[in-house]
DNA sequence: TTGATATTTCCACAAATATCGAATCAAGGG
DNA sequence: CCCTTGATTCGATATTTGTGGAAATATCAA
């Protein structure tokens, strides 16, 4: 993992909302959790969610896909161990 | 580790500036360094480094001592170590 | 096609963050 | 005491981030 990608990692997870969200997506495992179900645990408004879940989507740290009217979301686990490895190698 | 604190630690990395300035206090070991020459080391002026070293400290990941007119900032591997602990638990 | 459900995008606005010159504060030397 | 050096704080400004209602999009079922 380069840099730039590191502090694009960082900055998703350095958030109370995104923290949690990640954290109940990597709990889910590979099932998944959809948009809304997240949105109720976290009692966050589905738009401010989705805004959330963008950031993470974009930072690489969870993946989406449509199942039906849901979009489920995954955490990926790869992207999480290149971060950690590379905090430990570089920091 | 506590989750607050985690996420003070994630924003406080998730900066160009300060994820480099963690990055050279941490090779840079014991002695670490004083704030006027990570500044230039790093080409940015004192004031905006001044503010990024703050953040830092604020998260606890460095420390500051002041050695007659240097202020030496130093990094805080056990601060590290926790964050990468948090994460490696909880996510 | 109409309607219900799941979710995102749009928008406007509030709040936090980043930047950097200038003023200020601390420490040491002559 | 005055001057220089090393660094922070202040102040103004620009940028980014977070928020949530309303409108738009997508999917399915009747």
């Amino acid at each position: 993992m380069k840099s730039g990608l590191a502090i694009k990692a960082l900055g998703a997870l350095a958030q109370e909302h995104r923290l949690e969200a990640f954290r109940r997506l990597v709990q889910a495992g590979a099932d998944g959790l959809a948009a809304g179900a997240l949105a109720e645990a976290l009692g966050v408004p589905n738009s401010s969610l989705s805004f959330h879940l963008a950031q993470l989507t974009h930072a690489g740290l969870i993946v989406q896909q449509r199942v039906g009217r849901s979009l489920i979301y995954r955490a990926d686990y790869a992207a999480m161990n290149g971060l950690v490895g590379y905090l430990m190698e570089n920091c």
